[in-house]
DNA sequence: CTTGACACCGTACCATAGTACAGACCGAAT
DNA sequence: ATTCGGTCTGTACTATGGTACGGTGTCAAG
């Protein structure tokens, strides 16, 4: 224990060492702010807090569970609050496993296709019987509502009833979930009335979608209404 | 009939309009070289011919499949070649296939990191109990390989007998999947022989997932030592 | 006291897939 | 004849996550 925690100065090069991440990328991160750059001494190099390598390792792991720098920013902020509550972190984990099952979703579909695709293609013999190429030189389908460009429909608010939360975490992570939605502008959820409040685009989501995102983090939403 | 197969002139925005490609991404696919530019006339604008349309109907389909524009560009190189067998179609349609079953699989590992994470988070209070943050300030286990610096193994020749292959486009697709594994530097695959040749990074991919990729697109790779 | 290995700084560049805009030009309708 | 919409050209900029490099400064060991 006496030679691992190192009390050696820590420069940046050995810091880079230490955490296999490469100097100019470290550099690459001051810039952004995601680490602070410690005041360079009037004569030398600079020397970093051992705190640096645990926050690169926060940084490192945050990359692979698929947030951004920026998203890895904001982590970072709340971590080094100290008045931040859990409910915060919690909230952004939840948004970001909701885009990633979004994400999954799209793949897999996309999957399908080409499993389709392939399965029905002769694979040999020429151009003209490929039944690849002649299925990509159809048109896309249009989703129907984009055809109708003059109409925009304006932004529409909705309330939803929402059981199953115990505590105000819950309803942060709700909230971060509804707002992680495309097309929804912003949501507000109130864990003491129950009820969310959801601003979005009627053109890119409606209210059952709405509903199953909750439902699908384990919430229940009785039918009810929106206004 | 008459009027939806349009003699209009075809003008880079009705072109535009009939694609629902904008003006400027048209100019940027024409810089690109994924569409050719009719010459422009001594005085007035380009004309373009019908047959446009389908190829950018074709590109944005590909773009669906999850094909980038280098990709779509090599796809409509083969599509214009009147001698291309649709081998070599198929055989970029199984790699993408095989790239998106990778990234679906990765997914699902982060996938399942973070409902874990969730799962364990009280998800209210304060930082000090957030298990998540605490799980994101532990250091990446290394993948063992990385710390070995030093020793870069040399590329290595592998040959595996396939079996299963029943005409040259199998050869192809086969070719087409090794090729797409990363660590892979090439691959060729004789029909007649039954043989496959792979030449292949061993730091970043081993002989038993070389026959996996294989055996997953559905042929057979009967033991036997590789060279 | 010199040499070699780092550190520092600014800037430019990579891929990917476009978007935006200025300023000039062109054609058709009013 | 003028105005309005569309086209043309070139260049710059967006986001994302870095990588690369030239020139200079600093430190420590031989």
């Amino acid at each position: 224990m006496t030679r691992s925690t190192a009390q050696k100065p820590l420069t940046i090069g050995e810091l880079a060492r230490r955490t296999d991440v490469s100097v100019e990328t470290i550099r690459f991160y001051q810039r952004e702010g995601l680490i602070a750059q410690p005041p360079r001494p009037p004569a030398g190099f600079r020397v970093y807090p051992t705190a640096v390598v645990t926050r690169l390792a926060f940084l490192h792991r945050a990359q692979q569970l698929g947030f951004t720098l920026r998203e890895i920013s904001a982590l970072l902020a709340l971590r080094d609050n100290p008045d931040t509550d859990a409910a915060a972190v919690r909230g952004r984990a939840a948004a970001k496993l909701a885009q990633i099952e979004r994400k999954i979703e799209r793949l897999q579909v996309t999957r399908e296709t080409l499993r389709n695709l392939l399965s029905e293609c002769p694979g040999v013999g020429s151009l003209g019987n490929c039944s690849i190429v002649k299925a990509l030189s159809v048109p896309v389908a249009q989703p129907a509502a984009r055809r109708a460009h003059a109409r925009k429909l304006p932004m529409k608010t909705a309330d939803l009833n929402i059981q199953g939360m115990h505590c105000d975490g819950c309803a942060k992570t709700v909230e971060a979930l509804l707002a992680a939605e495309p097309g929804v502008k912003a949501a507000t959820v109130s864990f003491g009335s129950g009820n969310a409040r959801v601003l979005f685009d009627p053109d890119a989501i409606d209210l059952p979608r709405l509903e199953k995102v909750v439902e699908r983090a384990g919430f229940k939403v009785p039918q009810k209404s929106g206004a």
